[in-house]
DNA sequence: CGTTTTTGACCTGCGC
DNA sequence: GCGCAGGTCAAAAACG
């Protein structure tokens, strides 16, 4: 946990002179301010006084200080992480729960009823939790649909090696018919038996491009680095198993198209994973001109599109607004060349916070393919697949999410 | 030595 | 029933 500051830490901070710290250590002394400043004093006291023989003494009781702060830092995150916890369950029974009733009942005709179709779907959720067990019920309901359907990722090289926040173990890699490259597929090991599964695979097409498929919602708390993409899956997934009851699309694919965030979300089947399953699909291979997110009609109506620009930070209320995307998704019916702005543009117009959190959760991507897009155009890359994964793959090893070696040798 | 990856074998679903 | 392809298993190998 980032809150721990372990002994040996704070010994390494005492021992450099402050001008000395490196950007690690000056981290450290920031958390450990208060600390660091009563130990200087403590210090310069004691150079004044008995340099030689106290000096020992003194130390070690500013360091029993600086422990206890610690712990003390340490109790209170625990606690924010249990609340958040508890909060992300009930938000996710919640939005399970209205799933199910939304697939009993016709959706909203705008936003304000889905609003007041919230806030009522939001006293039965708590009083079905308290009765019944909210949460065991509806995972057992949700579980066998969820694991069949999947969200598919188009993106650079980079962007999906760099890793989704999660950990993954790989358990087979298969070659496809179709597609040279071989497809790796991937447990997710971050919890107890988690249902969730990655497969990755180079497009066939092109190169540079990974396609990334999960399946399965997680059982567990993910960490902060996961949440954008698990709340962007998952959001969609609700939206394609929702639809998928009422009016499965053409090759039983979900299609978004956005020209601002997901650059294009193109269907799946031609390049992407072999699939039986219904998926969807996200294309992140075009990345956006500038900061804003341009939401546009994709066909007929394109010479009238109207764009919704905005800065790319979010705010307070990240999680409940979140939860009204990933719920919005579930009361849509999916069609063919469904696009972005009919999702989210009447509640962004009328919601800041909403707004604010669509942006918070999806900026991470935009900004990821800006760079990608920047570094591509500097050095593009060679031809071989195979001769670049090992450095590719090393750099995914790196960061820790996708562990130790290479897929590719 | 424990953990993770590799890879051939096996299972399952689908079309003919 | 057969063949094919995608997905999974599990023993062996590799790694730290």
């Amino acid at each position: 946990m980032e809150g721990q500051v372990s002994l040996k830490e704070l010994l390494q901070v005492e021992k450099k002179p402050s001008h000395a710290c490196d950007s690690k250590t000056q981290e450290t002394s920031i958390n450990n301010s208060m600390g660091l400043n009563f130990l200087s004093l403590g210090l310069n006291i004691s150079e004044k006084n008995h340099q030689n023989q106290e000096q020992p003494f003194i130390q070690a009781g500013l360091l029993r200080i600086k422990l206890e702060e610690a712990k003390k830092e340490n109790q209170n995150l625990r606690a924010m992480l249990k609340q958040i916890t508890e909060h992300y369950t009930s938000l996710q029974n919640h939005l399970l729960l209205a799933m199910q009733k939304q697939q009993q009942s016709p959706p909203p005709p705008n936003y304000q009823d889905f609003l007041k179709q919230n806030r009522a779907d939001h006293v039965i959720m708590m009083e079905k939790a308290a009765l019944q067990g909210a949460k065991r019920m509806t995972d057992q309901a949700f579980e066998p649909c969820c694991r069949k359907a999947r969200v598919s990722i188009r993106a650079r090289s980079d962007f999906s090696l760099r890793g989704d926040g999660c950990q993954w173990r790989k358990y087979g890699q298969k070659t496809a018919k179709n597609n040279p490259c071989p497809r790796a597929y991937y447990r997710c090991s971050m919890g107890n038996e988690c249902p969730v599964r990655k497969q990755m695979q180079r497009c066939a097409k092109d190169d540079t491009v990974f396609i990334t498929s999960y399946e399965g919602s997680h059982n567990h708390p993910l960490p902060a680095a996961a949440k954008p993409m698990a709340s962007i899956t998952s959001a969609a997934l609700s939206m394609l198993l929702s639809g998928s009851t009422t009016s499965p699309t053409q090759n039983n694919s979900t299609t978004l198209l956005n020209s601002g965030l997901f650059s294009s979300l193109s269907a799946s089947y031609s390049s992407g994973l072999a699939s039986s399953c219904p998926t969807i699909t996200l294309d992140l291979t075009i990345p956006s001109k500038n900061n804003s997110l341009n939401f546009q009609r994709p066909t007929s109506s394109l010479n009238q599109s109207q764009s919704f620009p905005f800065s790319l930070h979010g705010s307070a209320q990240e999680t409940e607004s979140l939860n009204l995307f990933a719920k919005s998704l579930t009361t849509m019916k999916p069609e063919k060349n469904l696009c972005l702005e009919d999702l989210v543009g009447a509640p962004m117009a009328k919601d800041s916070s909403f707004k604010a959190a669509f942006v918070t959760a999806t900026s991470s991507f935009t900004e990821e393919t800006q760079k990608l897009n920047n570094h591509n155009e500097l050095s593009k890359s060679g031809p071989c697949p195979s001769s670049k994964m090992p450095s590719l793959l090393n750099q995914s090893c790196n960061t820790g999410l996708i562990q130790s070696r290479p897929l590719w040798r």
